[in-house]
DNA sequence: TCTGGGGTCCTAGGACCC
DNA sequence: TCTGGGGTCCTAGGACCC
């Protein structure tokens, strides 16, 4: 019988802007996404205060100010520093490990004795380590284990508990309602609440076999993970990437063409870098633009085309000059756009494309040159060499104004000490 | 004035084949 | 009354996750 362990940072992004900055503890504090839209993070203090998630925080700017609560922009350079610091940690603590998301881990904890007093190593490991608080769940699949995650994230003082004892289970599978259990969102909580299914315990008495034919497998295999009998495999190869996508909104509202080029200019330039680290390649973009969905108009807001290359490439210059035709293609004068991005789906690996006989092959010095930009930039800095329509204004980049400095990866913003 | 970004998996339905 | 019956592959969209 498998025994799965996970390890999910308690309010990640808040815990790593108080680790360089101690002033932001038992305060409330607040993390905003791209752009400074919403709430993504929020310390207890936050929550306590009514903070949701998810918040657009130009409704809550009061409420801020009220709770004086500390606001960040995310800063993802940091957090993504500061995972690897945490997983780097994590990986001494069990013999597999799959790495779930930026600040959750699933361990392998089978055959480990005494669990209860082990997690809580783990736990005094991490924050010794790297400042970041954990909590730590532990089942006999990973369904369970992320709800027992859930427990001692809610009610555990310890920071860890366990659902491996079948008594416990059935009295937590009575108290706890089902939009909380890994794989039930929204849709599916409600469409099982209109059937009289509101805890866990009414899930478990639910017919399979309707579950099968009126909903889906994977819900199916929830009630399965639920009973103990494990489904979902630990997972320690981080598979390869099927798709790369970037998008962003528009730090003001965007009616000129060229910002819209220099716009797309910059997703390029990352799904590129991105697809050169990976070694892989692409041959088909999805390019889009879109306005302000949450204004009421009969008019479309989403305007998008798929754009091809003859050969499957990662270098930053091929894939530019369509993706520019392809956003020349779809810009329309008037419109007031909001955001802007990239898709790129079916990913090949480099080198792998066979093109047939009769279709023009790329210029095998675009790619030596995106190989020597990518070179220069590492040394010299973050964009100090760039493609043209990329432009030098930017005033088109979305807001961050609350933003840390990156206190682990930039040497110019290191942490100072007076 | 202001509402995130990046992924994966499953399913239903259409096209096509024999 | 009554209009083959399977397969496979592809795609768009929906649901979920963090």
């Amino acid at each position: 019988m498998p025994i799965f362990g996970l390890v999910d940072c308690n309010n990640f992004y808040v815990s790593c802007e108080r680790v360089f900055n101690p002033k932001l503890k038992n305060t409330p504090v607040i993390v905003l996404s791209g752009n400074d839209g919403c709430v993504i993070a929020r310390s207890n203090e936050a929550k306590a205060l009514g903070i949701k998630m998810g918040e657009p925080y130009f409704q809550i700017k009061d409420a801020v100010k009220q709770g004086n609560i500390k606001v960040f922009s995310s800063n993802f350079s940091l957090y993504g520093d500061m995972s690897a610091r945490i997983m780097s940690t994590l990986g001494e603590c069990s013999t597999a490990m799959e790495i779930y998301s930026i600040d959750e881990a699933f361990l392998n904890f089978d055959g480990y004795p005494d669990l209860m007093n082990y997690t809580k190593k783990i736990r005094a490991k991490v924050i010794q380590w790297t400042g970041v608080p954990v909590s730590i769940g532990v089942g006999e699949t990973k369904t369970i284990a992320k709800l027992a995650n859930f427990v001692a994230k809610k009610y555990s003082r310890s920071g860890v508990y366990s659902l491996l004892d079948s008594d416990v289970r059935a009295r937590a599978y009575k108290k706890i309602m089902i939009d909380e259990v890994w794989g039930i969102g929204r849709k599916i909580s409600k469409r099982l609440n209109a059937l009289d299914v509101y805890t866990i315990e009414d899930f478990m008495g639910f017919n399979p076999a309707v579950l099968r034919k009126e909903f889906s497998v994977s819900l199916l295999k929830t009630q399965n993970e639920l009973n103990g009998v494990s489904c979902i495999k630990l997972d320690e190869i981080t598979a390869e990437a099927k798709s790369m996508t970037s998008s962003r909104s528009f730090g003001k509202k965007v009616m000129e063409l060229d910002d819209l080029r220099a716009a797309i200019t910059m997703h390029i330039s990352k799904i590129a870098q991105k697809l050169r680290q990976q070694k892989l390649a692409v041959r088909e973009l999805y390019i889009y633009a879109c306005s302000n969905r949450f204004e009421k108009t009969d008019s479309p807001w989403n305007f998008a085309c798929t754009v091809s290359l003859p050969f499957a490439t990662n270098s930053t210059a091929s894939l530019l000059r369509v993706a520019l035709s392809g956003i020349d293609s779809i810009f329309k004068e008037g419109v007031a756009y909001k955001k802007a991005g990239v898709l790129a789906a079916e990913l090949l690996p480099e080198g792998m494309y066979v093109q047939d006989l009769f279709t023009p092959e790329e210029d095998p010095k675009l790619q030596k040159i995106s190989i020597l930009v990518d070179q220069i930039n590492a040394k010299f800095g973050r964009n100090q060499l760039f493609h043209g329509s990329l432009g030098t204004t930017r005033d088109w980049l979305p807001k961050d104004l609350f933003r840390s400095p990156c206190f682990t990866t930039d040497l110019n913003q290191l942490l100072k000490a007076y």
